[in-house]
DNA sequence: AACCACGTTCGAAGCGCTTCGATTCAATTC
DNA sequence: GAATTGAATCGAAGCGCTTCGAACGTGGTT
């Protein structure tokens, strides 16, 4: 193994020189820069990085808490997980991965033995366990998904409310007078997750601002629940043109409910969804994306300038993009 | 900080008792390792991770290098990277995710800079740059995807083979006499990569074995091509009564094309697939599964037993395990 | 001519752990 | 009772890096 001391000899100075050289924290003439720079190229030297982290109480490594458990959308995690590494390179940071089963002391393990510099962690629950530990544990963290706005934790997310809103808005835009809203299962409402309500409230505001008529009702998840719902919906709210589903799991089904009871999609009802881009590609359904690329790259961005000590603002939200697929 | 000085002073022993209490490495007297237990418990001590590295030359963290661009199927490669993490961790190891984009480099990067035990390779091509590389590095690894035999990596994949031949195995019982298969894109098998050449072998062996008809098709992407295959397939081979489908991508299609050539499935053609499991669930077709989940632990119990010194045989094969959904 | 200041470079002291030879002490042996 | 063993423990020397104070020249100042 090459060492620094390898590197100082042959090029003739001090293992501390390489050392400046390498992190630019003192000046170095021009010339040694160069020197020392040929010497680490022909000897092909790569710093050690378990003596730098012991010398420097720096990792360059990140943990990156990931909820790999069934049940999620394991595609969108996947993006996220590939934005976060591919971000995280471009600021010389690795990544480890960590899952959610670990739980708190899977964040006290990795942070205790100094394996890591902070923590991204994807789907935090309003009542999380771990945002306590996180806090207690004193390392720079972002929070991601369903941010509680918790004080010195920075949060990222999708601006759901401004998503129901612009689904109304767009949907407006075309003409419709009377909008229905299918949402998640009602115990996540009776669960007070964020995101949904967030996007409930945002519908309705929005609704009530441009005078539409709309109802707003959970769907479950088993086919018949579907049926029903769509069924009442559709009973109840006479005269609707256009729907809003935010409920990736149920959307295929209720465009199928729709079809079967009559009506064509998008002719007779306009369905604009809330999900992952790749399923309303696939149901060629206009829909608000959930950036996953974009919200890992701005959670490690954000999480670069807490270790930089800056202080970035407590919640990030990121403006929804509403696609058009009615062509 | 705690460090193990302040264990040792804590329990009244020498620093270097307290590491071989933890390591085991040489023998400790009942009565002082449980002293030296005690006071690692109250002062809350977690070896640090880098001093441990620099010292002891083991990281206990490997590598999980992983293709995260499209194309591949995300689901698949998140279950497999979650069972990786899982018995990873089993073995006091962290999990360091890598992607397939930084290539060689990367490996390079991690290798060199001592960040890393062993590697963990997922989605290797026949003639990845990679492999030299790995061999040249000359750090454990596994191989995992279309293994090549490569002499001093270990390699472990689906028996393709045998999972051709357990597909028509299958459909002889149920009395099938005539059998069609639909594969990849043609370009895959032009490119001589692997797995779906394995598939196929398997499956013509096992026709002629059991003395079935059988016409073999490669199966291109979009709409029309599929169309265009399965109607010569109906075609070429009319008593046909069963299809193996190895294209996970146009499963869905070619099931719609056979309905709409008025053929029911799986009454007129019974259809099995060789394709992830929720793929295959969702359509409601026999399948023979990929084991991500299998693959991911073994493949760290393999990674395990060279970091332990051992030499496991170079080709592992799971045995492909078939779920009949006829039901 | 002696001095100061500043940009560069050096040397040495850690960072927290492992490991190896040396030491201790009690139990055994002749 | 002196010598020999062997288990248990200690002490110190590294592992490869960062960092801090000191030293070294050079050029400009008085």
């Amino acid at each position: 193994m090459v060492t620094i001391v390898d590197v100082a000899r042959h090029a003739g100075v001090a293992p501390s020189t390489v050392s400046y050289v390498l992190t630019g924290k003192r000046p170095v003439s021009a010339e040694t820069r160069m020197r020392v720079g040929e010497s680490i190229r022909l000897l092909g030297y790569q710093p050690h990085s378990g003596a730098k982290a012991l010398a420097g109480s720096r990792t360059n490594v990140l943990a990156l808490v990931l909820p790999l458990r069934e049940g999620v959308h394991l595609p969108v995690v996947m993006r996220f997980a590939s934005s976060v590494v591919t971000t995280a390179r471009e600021h010389d940071m690795d990544v480890l991965l960590v899952t959610a089963d670990e739980g708190a002391a899977g964040l006290r393990r990795v942070a205790g033995t100094a394996r890591v510099d902070g923590f991204l962690v994807m789907d935090v629950g309003l009542e999380d366990e771990r945002v306590p530990v996180l806090r207690e544990l004193g390392r720079p963290a972002v929070l991601l998904g369903h941010p509680t706005v918790a004080n010195g934790l920075t949060c990222v997310d999708l601006d759901f409310e401004a998503a129901g809103a612009r689904c109304v808005d767009h949907l407006v835009e075309l003409g419709h007078r009377t909008i229905g809203f299918l949402g998640a299962p009602g115990a996540v409402y009776a669960r007070n997750t964020g995101f949904a309500q967030r996007t409930l409230a945002g519908f309705s505001a929005a609704a009530m601002r441009r005078g539409v008529a709309s109802t707003a009702l959970p769907a479950e998840r088993h086919r018949d629940a579907v049926r029903a719902v769509v069924g009442t919906l559709l009973r109840e709210l006479t005269r609707m043109t256009a729907l809003v589903v935010h409920n990736e799991a149920v959307l295929g089904l209720v465009v199928e409910c729709l079809r079967a009871e009559g009506r064509r999609v998008p002719e007779d009802v306009a369905v604009v969804a809330i999900c992952p881009d790749e399923l309303a590609e696939q149901l060629r359904l206009t829909s608000v994306r959930l950036p996953a690329d974009v919200l890992g790259r701005r959670a490690v961005e954000l999480l670069m300038a807490k270790l930089n000590g800056q202080q970035p603002p407590a919640l990030t939200l990121l403006p929804p993009k509403l696609f058009s697929r009615t062509g």
